[in-house]
DNA sequence: TTGAAAGCGGTACCAA
DNA sequence: TTGGTACCGCTTTCAA
């Protein structure tokens, strides 16, 4: 059923079916309910490769996943960013696209995104400190909002970001308000921005107590389990092992509770950890770590701001940047906490 | 730039470049380079809406997420899903579009995606036992593949599952042969067809030894971890408590074992926990559960098989449905393991 | 208030 | 091997 067999089945044009349909004001209202009606009746919905290639508008939003060759940057909480962004959409009449660009081919890849024209808008995921695809979409005049923020990037865009800097800063502060001096930081790739506004964090709430930060009890690394691992063993292993650690990702903390316990040290005695990027049911479960939260519901929230944000962009082109800094919560209830030195 | 531009440019007419960048046989090759040369200097990609309209193909595949009213069925494993077989989609030129679809409006909203007509075929998530969408998406001969079964449906159509009857069976029987004899049972809605499933299977290894299914250890429920806490306390606070629970959800479990914390009971010793749709990472970091996998890079695989399926069915609209069934491991390597009795 | 007709950017048939 | 032309399904000017 489309909008030519439909007018026919009216015995009116498709014009004014058409704009019957889109709420134009000229058409008379008995005509609309009688079009409305008969659309309902025989399950007419309009195609959208055809409205869209007669409009320029694709009623769609893309997400961009970057892929790495040298890093397998698999983002865990893509799934619930999306998932509370889809929502948003749907309500507004919105698709979601979702492609995976290779970080190589990242240029062509978004010009081709730009001239295939099935998205109005895009959500960069996880940004670089200088990254290149913000100045390419302002050049292509194509509206995004980036989850995250790029530090060397100083031209105006939109973004949404979680406050890194103050989360990690008030975690090493904790630690530190608990007598511990020597932390190690267990961190994600320090190109990616997050990383490197968390690193930023943890070195401000040091210095701010005097104390140097160590090279010897820092890494950055993609966040998997055997990267924590080896990277708490290390430090451990080292001349003066740290009584705690920060980490910047659930996975990777995995791989670093397992070194404390292969050494036959006890979480939350000998050595204390805290983690970001988690959920709070795990906190829950007992596990002995208090956590920064990106829980699940709050992906999902974020998610939802996000949409909001690039919706606006794309309705009204004129609007400046719109920007939006969540606020982390440290959560210390846990069942043993860090132990105090 | 779009094809008119480009012939211009070129000094052809728009049917030949269009020829000359599909491949089609009857252009010289003289011809095809220029064109092709032209085309990458000038960065021309065609509007895929247009392609679309003219071709009836959109190159992309639908993944439908049902949300209910009833129950917030948001699930897990979606994002990796979606990530595996979008890095397959991407590979053959198609794009993945998301929509989420209320359980209420389901007819009108598969009806509403056929004739939009922006995807070429459908992923179905998370279906019933009766699954409603199958029949319907056959008479509108779109095609598609269920990620998991619908036991209640009696034609054929294409679908790739993970053995949950296999997998339950066995996790159960690992539990009798340590003797074990009061099992509690915590799974997932039953109107779900895997839950049904597991249950099936659950029973089945009771029954194999004489064993009657106790009511009163099984529960059946949206996999929350408050639902996995009431569950076990519930049975744990019964006249004959469970001495392990077999788990349908990580999330849930971990309900389970606050439950048994809670009441001074020990896990592993006291009572022991296996449970499915999980990560081995926590495996391998002590946590002292058994685990049958359907591990985040299982997930992936998952994606990228029903993604194969899909296109092969959307590229050959001939061929029989296509089925496929993986089997869930049962990982016994943990540090404890469960107790014997 | 309604309709005819010209696109939107491609593809594919038919003719040359 | 190449080009002219109709058409995919809808929107939107312009005219009636």
């Amino acid at each position: 059923m489309n909008l030519k067999e439909l007018s026919a089945h009216l015995g009116l044009s498709p014009t004014t079916v058409s704009r019957a349909l889109n709420g134009y004001p000229e058409v008379s209202e008995t005509t609309r309910a009688r079009v409305e009606k008969a659309a309902q009746a025989l399950g007419y919905s309009p195609n959208a490769r055809a409205q869209g290639l007669a409009t320029g508008r694709a009623r769609a939003i893309g997400h961009i996943l970057p892929v790495s060759h040298q890093h397998e940057m698999v983002n865990p909480i893509f799934g619930d960013f999306v998932q509370g962004a889809a929502a948003l959409y749907a309500r507004h009449g919105y698709e979601v696209v979702i492609s995976l660009v290779e970080d190589i081919k990242e240029e062509a890849a978004y010009r081709a995104i730009k001239a295939r024209g099935n998205v109005d808008g895009i959500i960069v995921h996880g940004p670089r400190m200088a990254d290149a695809r913000i100045g390419l979409l302002q050049e292509l005049n194509m509206p995004f909002v980036v989850h995250g923020r790029a530090s060397d990037i100083h031209t105006p865009y939109s973004w949404l970001d979680t406050n890194n800097h103050r989360a990690f800063r008030r975690a090493t502060d904790f630690l530190l308000d608990l007598g511990h001096r020597r932390i190690g930081l267990v961190n994600g790739l320090e190109f990616m921005d997050f990383a490197h506004r968390r690193r930023a964090g943890f070195e401000e709430a040091l210095l701010a107590r005097g104390l140097a930060p160590d090279p010897a009890l820092m890494r950055s690394g993609e966040m998997t389990e055997n990267y924590g691992f080896a990277s708490a063993d290390a430090m451990l292993s080292g001349a003066a092992p740290p009584t705690a650690f920060l980490v910047s990702s659930m996975i990777a903390a995995i791989g670093v509770r397992r070194a404390i316990q292969d050494r036959g040290l006890t979480m939350g005695r000998d050595v204390s950890v805290i983690t970001h990027d988690d959920d709070l049911n795990y906190l829950r479960n007992g596990i002995d770590v208090p956590i920064f939260t990106a829980s699940r519901s709050s992906v999902r929230q974020a998610g939802r701001l996000a949409a909001e944000m690039l919706m606006k962009l794309i309705e009204d082109r004129g609007l400046p940047p719109q920007t939006h800094l969540l606020e982390a919560e440290l959560i210390i209830g846990s069942s043993t906490g860090p132990a105090p030195l």
